[in-house]
DNA sequence: TATCCAAGGTAAGTT
DNA sequence: AACTTACCTTGGATA
């Protein structure tokens, strides 16, 4: 076992791991005292832990557990998790530079103050397509359930202090699944695209990854080849995995706030309303401004 | 206790 | 290209 710890006032605009964890970008992660999203009070400090893929640590999967306490991370694993938590957690961020580039208005300052902290995560692609692909139509809650359940079923085990963790699932073993399966593990009529996709990637065919190398809008388009993946969902990949900090997810809080908040940036279309929605929030950094916003709202924030 | 509704949408079929 | 509609499941609201 290593361990160690990150002092959080090292961190430009400081860290608020439970913020980053629990407001639906991430579904990789439990917390171990079993909560997570639906309940209890803001502030605590209990472990939360992920299994980095082999695509990610090029050998055995590695458990990473953190928590935040006394202004501090601290971390456990099995390997040294430093670097792995600065990728995963966007810890390289600069918060206070990022909030400075976004435009000051009062939905996005109320939603920062409400959340101060909260960082983008870089999801492993591929967990993170799957994710969203069970992302429709569904509560936060439940897309947390339904991929905790496919990591049991399907992903490695890996044993670390005492207890067995379970990786994300590789493309070539989801691709086994059967729809079946899938639907009894409660996926309901997203069992079908998330089968095709892992086969996509599993056979070469397609990987979430090749999108990083174009264009924003390229980008999104390219993720759209994948079962179950059509703008929202590849908007959602681009921003929590593959750093397309710029992208707006356009969902159904988003679509709430443009209403209430900035009308004039309803175009009609994804493209046309994401193109607006995203220069009203400065561009470059839209998809921080959108995290804030849709967690905010989310949470029972005032619309 | 029964019924209804909506949840971080997408695919397929029509105009 | 823009506009409908069907789709699994289930926790929470309403009757």
């Amino acid at each position: 076992m290593e361990t160690g710890s990150i002092p959080v006032r090292s961190l430009p605009g400081g860290f608020d791991l439970q913020a980053t964890l629990e407001s639906g970008q991430s579904y990789t992660w439990l917390r171990e005292d079993g909560g997570m999203y639906d309940e209890v009070a803001r502030g605590g400090d209990a472990w939360y832990a992920t299994v980095l893929p082999t695509s990610v640590t090029g050998g055995r999967p590695a458990v990473v557990r953190a928590r935040q306490r006394d202004g501090r991370i601290e971390w456990a694993s099995n390997v040294d998790a430093h670097a792995h938590l600065v990728r995963l957690l966007r810890l390289d961020d600069d918060l206070d530079a990022i909030m400075a580039r976004t435009p000051d208005d009062p939905l996005l300052t109320t939603a920062y103050d409400a959340y101060r902290g909260m960082r983008l995560v870089r999801d492993p692609p591929f967990a993170s397509l799957v994710s969203f692909i069970c992302s429709a139509q569904m509560r936060v809650s439940r897309i947390h359930g339904m991929q905790t359940r496919l990591a049991r079923e399907f992903g490695d085990p890996v044993e670390f202090d005492g207890r067995t963790y379970y990786a994300f699932p590789r493309p070539e073993q989801l691709a086994r699944a059967t729809e079946e399966r899938l639907r009894e593990l409660r996926l309901g009529y997203r069992a079908p695209y998330v089968a095709r996709t892992a086969e996509m990637v599993a056979s070469g065919e397609a990987r979430p990854e090749d999108a990083a190398d174009l264009g924003y809008e390229d980008a999104r388009e390219y993720l759209t080849r994948f079962v179950g993946v059509g703008e929202k969902v590849a908007d959602c990949v681009l921003l929590f995995s593959l750093g397309f900090l710029e992208a707006v997810p356009l969902d159904t809080w988003i679509r709430t706030a443009i209403a209430e908040y900035y009308p004039e940036c309803d175009r009609g279309g994804y493209a046309e309303t994401s193109r607006a929605i995203r220069e009203r929030f400065g561009g470059e950094y839209a998809g921080y401004a959108q995290t804030y916003v849709f967690f905010y709202l989310r949470t029972g924030g005032a619309v």
